[in-house]
DNA sequence: GACAATACCAAGCAAGCGCTTGGTTTGTAA
DNA sequence: TTACAAACCAAGCGCTTGCTTGGTATTGTC
């Protein structure tokens, strides 16, 4: 199943928007303008400004600003559960799952969803606490994805280190690539980004 | 010389605020309320209550709200840079001065300026242009020394990979370290965990 | 065509923000 | 004691923000 195929499905499931539609372009181009200038910098008079529409119109679609920020996080966690689940699916060791997840993830960072997935990280804070709750639920089926594997080659004597760890410390690393990572930079592809992550961890 | 030695000279360079003071602690408390709260939503209400006086009577200390976030950074910085020159010069091997690193690193994380180095992570872009290329040449002396260290380590073949990108993976995965390392989590020290990011480098 | 639903416009509200201003209080030096 | 500087108070300013409200325009359905 193609990446196309697989956000089609979500589609049609109504568990992400459309990108071509109008709340599918409000939420990309928000999740563009809160990586660059940050949520709380973000007016709605910006974001109506971004999609062609004056600010009031946006309360049409959303209830408040905090439910796009919202709908940011949940859409990018769903569409890359989703693409993570695939990868696992197509791999066969738990080494070939393990370089799965990486390199899912960091074409997930780096690609499409960057943004969304850097709002994730940067702008938890202002979500409010209930928000946070919901957003986590489904943030702890894609970590279970990540445990699962890491716990496997623990098992399989492959992986020495506690799971826990290991899987934050990639988190962080993973993550930070965003502020750096740039395929013009040394010939490094993502392919080989994920070389050196595996390699780095002796697997 | 001990950490509060540097500390000490670097008050009296006049380059770091004195904790004890009025400048210091709001700069702590500062360091506090953004990391908790975002630099957005600290209100200089907020930040005045913290140290029990009015709004109004910041203005004597800064010039700008911007101008207190700054500080955060910039002292910080300045701190942890000594501190890891300092771990430098207790070393003897590349390996040895890359593992005092790590540690310096991690424990400036998850210590004393932990809740500044986040805010120097979460809140860069609340930063104005000027004031980002300002902090951003301090930043690069303390970035120096990681660079210099995994240089020497790769010119005597103990390191294979890229220089940059071995950096950038442990910036991320030792930041990272904010959001959940906690002591009391399996008996995981300081040390312990400093192991664990040397041994993943196969170091 | 008629009607309902959806999408958008334009104007402006109430609340809150960073900061200013004129003043008072405290600390320091001569 | 006096003079001055530093630190703080209290009130409020001008501006910005997320959002509401009454309306118009467009689209979809029968």
């Amino acid at each position: 199943m193609s990446q196309s195929q697989i956000l089609q499905s979500l589609i049609a499931e109504n568990l992400v928007s459309d990108p071509g539609g109008a709340r599918g372009r409000l939420l990309t181009e928000a999740a563009r303008l809160f990586r660059e200038k940050g949520y709380e910098r973000t007016t709605v008079r910006d974001l109506a400004a971004a999609v062609g529409i004056q600010s009031g119109s946006l309360f049409h679609h959303f209830r408040t600003k905090e439910e796009i920020l919202k709908a940011v996080m949940v859409e990018t966690i769903r569409l890359n559960t989703a693409l993570m689940q695939a990868a696992l699916e197509a791999a066969d060791t738990n080494r070939e799952k393990l370089r799965g997840l990486v390199r899912a993830e960091l074409e997930s960072i780096n690609g499409q969803t960057g943004e969304a997935m850097a709002v994730l990280v940067f702008e938890w804070r202002s979500l409010s606490a209930a928000s946070q709750v919901e957003v986590l639920e489904l943030r702890d089926i894609y970590e279970k994805l990540w445990l699962d594997v890491l716990e496997s080659l623990k098992n399989e004597g492959a992986l020495e280190a506690d799971p826990f760890v290991v899987r934050r410390m990639l988190t962080g690393a993973l993550s930070w690539t965003v502020t750096w990572y740039k395929p013009e930079r040394g010939g490094l592809t993502l392919g080989g980004l994920t070389d050196q992550v595996m390699a780095m961890m002796a697997l």
